[in-house]
RNA sequence: GCGGGUGUAGCUUAGUGGUAAAGCACCAGCCUUCCAAGCUGGCUAUGAGGGUUCGAUUCCCUUCACCCGCUCCA
C-alpha cells in the first residue's frame, strides 16, 4: 500500500485538526508550547477512553487470583493541595535541579553539571592565574578547557599555559558566592556572567488568596496520585475497604516540561488515569505482577495490536531509590519507531509514599487489621497512564492509508470507543427519505452518538464518516418505505446489509458489544 | 536549553519587491437512488512585531509556534 511523503504524525496532527480532534491551544494568537485543546470529536473520544478505564478499573474491576473481583473505588481529588504534599512527594525537590543561567550567553545550564577550575600561566618565568574557566563535566572537558585557555590566553597577550588537572575541576554549586563570582561561563568571555544557583521548578504554581507571598504559594499537581494517598485514611473509613483495595482517579495534571514534543505526547497540561492499590508488604510483589498483566491485556482490549505493546522491565539500578520494581507499558509511537516510549508506568512503589505523608503530617497512617491483630503501612503498586496519551494512541493505532477507498485516509477506532458510533443519511434528500432517516435519528441518539447528514453524495457523506472514525452508517433509500428495511455499511469492510428498521437497535447493540 | 528545518485559505500546494493563484474540503442552490459524481454561486490565507522601501507575503532583524536531532524527562 503506497503511502503519502509526509510523516504520520504530520498527517495525524492535520486530520486531527481538519475532523477537529485535537487543536492547537491559543491557535489564533500564535499559539502556546505545550497546550493542546481537544475538539468536538477528540474530547468525545477522550472521555470514551477515559470511561472505559473507569468502567473497568472502578464499576467492574477485574478478578484477582482468588477469582473474586478486586475492590477499588474512585476519588476526585483537587488540583491543588497542600503545598507540604509536594515536599512529602518529594516533587519539590526532584522537580527543582539547581540552574545557572548565563547573562552574557543567555543560555541555562545545571548547576551540578558545570566543572570549575583554576588554570594558570607562566610568563617570563614567572606563574600567574589566567582565571577559573568552566565545561560541562565529560568526555570532552580537557580538550573544551584547553581550547578556552588557549583563546583567553591570546588575549592576554602571549604567555605560556601551564598543564590543567581535570581531577582538580570542582562542580560550580560547590564555590562560595565569591569564588562563583570569578568563573567564566562556559560560552562566556568576561568573568562572572553566571548567576547563582536557582531553583528551576518544574512545577507550576500559583497562589491561593488576593495577597501573593510565599506563604500563600501552592502548586498544581504534577500527578493526580499524591491525593490519592492523602485520602487514603478518609476512603477505609467510609468506604468499608480494606486491604487489598485500589484508588482510582482521572484528571489533569501539570508539569512545566522543559521540551514539550510530539503533538500531545509530551504537553504541559495532561491527563492521567491512575491508580493506587493497597496491599499488605507481603503482597506487593504479587499484586505488582498482577498489575502488570492486567494493564498490558488491557491496553489491548482498546484496540492496541499486542506487537505495539512493550513492558519494559526498568532496571534495577535505574529504578526510583522507593521502588521495588517499575515497567514501563510502552507503544511503538510513530515518533519512537522502530522503538517505544512510554505510555503507562507500573510502579511497585513499597510504603514509601504513606510513610512520607504520615511522617510530614504527622497523622498515623497505619492500617490495623483487626483480624490478624497486626497493624501495617500498606504497600502500593500503581499503574498510572497517560489518558490524553492513550488518544493518541489511539489516533495512531487506528490511522489507515488505502487509496482505492474514498477517503484514503481513515480511522479504525473499537466501535465502542469512536466518538459516533452511527451515521443516519437519506439516500437522497427527497422522496419521504428524509422523514424517515430522521425518525431513525431521533430514536438512536438517545442510545448512542449519532450524526444526521443529508448533504452532499452519499460517497461523500460515508468519506466523513470514515475519517472520524465512525463504525456504522445507516441509509434510508426508495425501498426502505416498501420494506422497512435499511442498509447498514460496514466502516471497516465498506460492506452492507439490509436490516429491517426494528431490528436496527438489536443490530446495532450487537455489534457494538461484540467489537 | 542547543542545532537544523518549516510557517501563504480548513487541507495540500503555487507565486511575486507592485491587485495573492489553484485543487480538494466547506457552505448555499440545482441535480443526484449506495462510496469524495456534475453544474452554478459563495466563504476563507501570507503566524506576530519591527525595520529597509514610494510600496514587503517576498529582503533584513526580533519574536511565536510546529517538526526533526540532541539535552531533559518526577
Amino acid at each position: 500500500m503506497s503511502q503519502p511523503e509526509s510523516s504520520l504524525m504530520s498527517r495525524l496532527v492535520s486530520l486531527s485538526k481538519r475532523r477537529g480532534f485535537i487543536f492547537q491551544a491559543s491557535e489564533i494568537y500564535g499559539g502556546l508550547n505545550g497546550f493542546w485543546d481537544f475538539g468536538p470529536l477528540g474530547c468525545q473520544l477522550k472521555n470514551n477512553l477515559r470511561d472505559q478505564w473507569w468502567h473497568d478499573m472502578v464499576e467492574c474491576p477485574p478478578l484477582g487470583p482468588d477469582g473474586k473481583p478486586l475492590s477499588i473505588v474512585g476519588l476526585d481529588s483537587s488540583i491543588i493541595q497542600h503545598p507540604r504534599t509536594w515536599e512529602a512527594s518529594g516533587h519539590a525537590a526532584g522537580f527543582a535541579d539547581l540552574m545557572v543561567d548565563c547573562r552574557e550567553s543567555k543560555h541555562r545550564y545545571r548547576a551540578d553539571h558545570i566543572l570549575c577550575l583554576e588554570v594558570f600561566y607562566e610568563k617570563a618565568g614567572v606563574k600567574k592565574p589566567l582565571g577559573v574557566l568552566s565545561a560541562l563535566e565529560g568526555d570532552e572537558f580537557d580538550t573544551t578547557i584547553i581550547k578556552k585557555a588557549k583563546k583567553l590566553m591570546q588575549k592576554a597577550g602571549g604567555g605560556e599555559i601551564l598543564p590543567i588537572e581535570a581531577s582538580l575541576a570542582v562542580p560550580f554549586t560547590t564555590l562560595s558566592k565569591e569564588q562563583q563570582g570569578l568563573v567564566i561561563g562556559l560560552d562566556a568571555e568576561n568573568v562572572g556572567t553566571l548567576t547563582e544557583p536557582r531553583a528551576f521548578n518544574l512545577m507550576f504554581h500559583t497562589y491561593v488568596g488576593v495577597f501573593q507571598d510565599e506563604d500563600s504559594k501552592v502548586y498544581l499537581r504534577p500527578e493526580t496520585a499524591q491525593g490519592i494517598f492523602l485520602q487514603y485514611k478518609n476512603i477505609m473509613d467510609s468506604s468499608r475497604v480494606k486491604p487489598p483495595f485500589g484508588v482510582a482517579q482521572v484528571g489533569k495534571s501539570f508539569r512545566n516540561e522543559v521540551t514539550p514534543r510530539n503533538f500531545i505526547f509530551r504537553a504541559r497540561e495532561f491527563e492521567q488515569m491512575e491508580m493506587e492499590f493497597f496491599c499488605p508488604p507481603e503482597d506487593g510483589m504479587m499484586w505488582y505482577e498482577f498489575w502488570v498483566a492486567e494493564r498490558l491485556r488491557w491496553w489491548e482490549s482498546v484496540g492496541c495490536r499486542k506487537e505495539n505493546l512493550f513492558g519494559h522491565v526498568i532496571p534495577e539500578n535505574e529504578v526510583a531509590h522507593y521502588s521495588k520494581g517499575t515497567t514501563d507499558i510502552e507503544y511503538r509511537w510513530p515518533f519512537t519507531a522502530p522503538n517505544f516510549g512510554e505510555l503507562e508506568g507500573v510502579a511497585y512503589r513499597t510504603d514509601y509514599d504513606l510513610k512520607q505523608h504520615a511522617a510530614f503530617s504527622k497523622t498515623n497512617l497505619d492500617y490495623i487489621d483487626q483480624e490478624a491483630k497486626r497493624r501495617y503501612v500498606p504497600h502500593v503498586v500503581e499503574p498510572a497512564s497517560g489518558l490524553t496519551r492513550g488518544v493518541l494512541l489511539l489516533l495512531a493505532e487506528g490511522y489507515q492509508y488505502d487509496e482505492s477507498r474514498a477517503s484514503p485516509e481513515w480511522l479504525k477506532i473499537k466501535p465502542s470507543l469512536a466518538p459516533i458510533k452511527l451515521g443516519i443519511f437519506p439516500l437522497v434528500n427527497k422522496d419521504g427519505m428524509p422523514e424517515v432517516a430522521e425518525k431513525l435519528y431521533l430514536d438512536l441518539r438517545q442510545t448512542y452518538t449519532c450524526q444526521f447528514d443529508a448533504k452532499q453524495s452519499i460517497g461523500k457523506r460515508y468519506a466523513r464518516m470514515d475519517e472520524a472514525g465512525t463504525p456504522f452508517c445507516i441509509t434510508v433509500d426508495g425501498e426502505t418505505l416498501k420494506d422497512q428495511a435499511v442498509t447498514i455499511r460496514d466502516r471497516d469492510t465498506a460492506s452492507q446489509e439490509r436490516v429491517a428498521l426494528d431490528k436496527v437497535r438489536a443490530y446495532v447493540a450487537a455489534k457494538l458489544a461484540s467489537a
